[in-house]
Parts: C-alpha cells; structure tokens; sequence
DNA sequence: CATCGAACCAACC
DNA sequence: GGTTGGTTCGATG
C-alpha cells in the first residue's frame, strides 16, 4: 500500500517531501551508538526501501540529523551523498560507538524500529 | 557465505 | 511507458 497523507480534509498518495519530512523525523528516534536500517523505516512508512536512502539523501543537516544511522539489513553501511561520503559515514558510527567487522556493523547495534514500534505484534513463543 | 534477479514506490526522462 | 535510486528478500551454488 502506497503512503497516504491528510492535506485539507483530504486522502492524497505521499509525495517525495512528504516522505523526506517522515524519514529525517524518525530517524531521530535512533540513539548515538546504535543504527537502523532501510528497510524497518521502509516496512514503517510503508514505502520502498530504496526510496528511504533517496529520502535519507535530502538531509539538509547531516550530523544534527542523523542519517549516518541508518544501514542496510544485512549490516554493510549502505550510501552516504553528505560530505565525505561512505567513509565518513563509517567514521562516524565508529566514533558513536558502533563496532563495525570489516565492511558490516555489529548486529548487536543494530536496532529494528519496525519492531519496536509494534509492527508485527509478534509474541514470543518459548 | 556470495551471487543473482525480481520487487519495491515516487520521481524523472 | 521505461529507468532510476544511500535496498530487500528468497532462491541458488
């Protein structure tokens, strides 16, 4: 299902800002130390991950807004446009604390908002 | 574990 | 209509 909106009493398909605005707002959820992926804001948004990165790519304030947190699922860094590129990205979550095994963070900081926000209502079953 | 290919959604041509 | 992204997932070796 594509991302729906309120605008003046009415139901309108997302526009690309209207994603911008939703990503760079949940994405400040995600503490210092730990990263999210693509792919739990896409579930989230219910849009498609590769949307999120562009999304991500529109920062108008990288390091105040943190898009450097955000990773791709199986734990490698994924993209970053802001100065420095992919590199800097990967100094910057080391500085924050996030261990990185060769070119893949440690899974241990990686954090599923899709989860957390209690999208799948999954119980545990011991 | 690594690679492959199809699906993904809004924008752009 | 087809391509394009800071991607994903299942199938395959």
């Amino acid at each position: 299902m594509p991302l729906l909106v309120l605008e003046g009493g009415r139901v309108r398909r997302a526009r690309f800002d209207d994603i911008v605005e939703a990503v760079l707002t949940i994405i400040q959820l995600v503490p210092s130390g730990m990263v999210t992926t693509y792919g739990s804001i896409a579930k989230l948004l219910g849009v498609s991950p590769r949307l999120v990165g562009k999304a991500l790519a529109m920062n108008k304030k990288p390091i105040v807004i943190p898009c450097h947190r955000v990773v791709m699922s199986d734990g490698r860094i994924g993209g970053y446009s802001g100065p420095g590129g992919p590199e800097f990205k990967r100094a910057l979550l080391t500085v924050e604390g996030v261990k990185l095994c060769g070119d893949r963070v440690d899974k241990g900081h990686v954090i599923d908002l899709y989860q957390l926000l209690g999208g799948d209502q999954q119980i545990n079953t011991p």
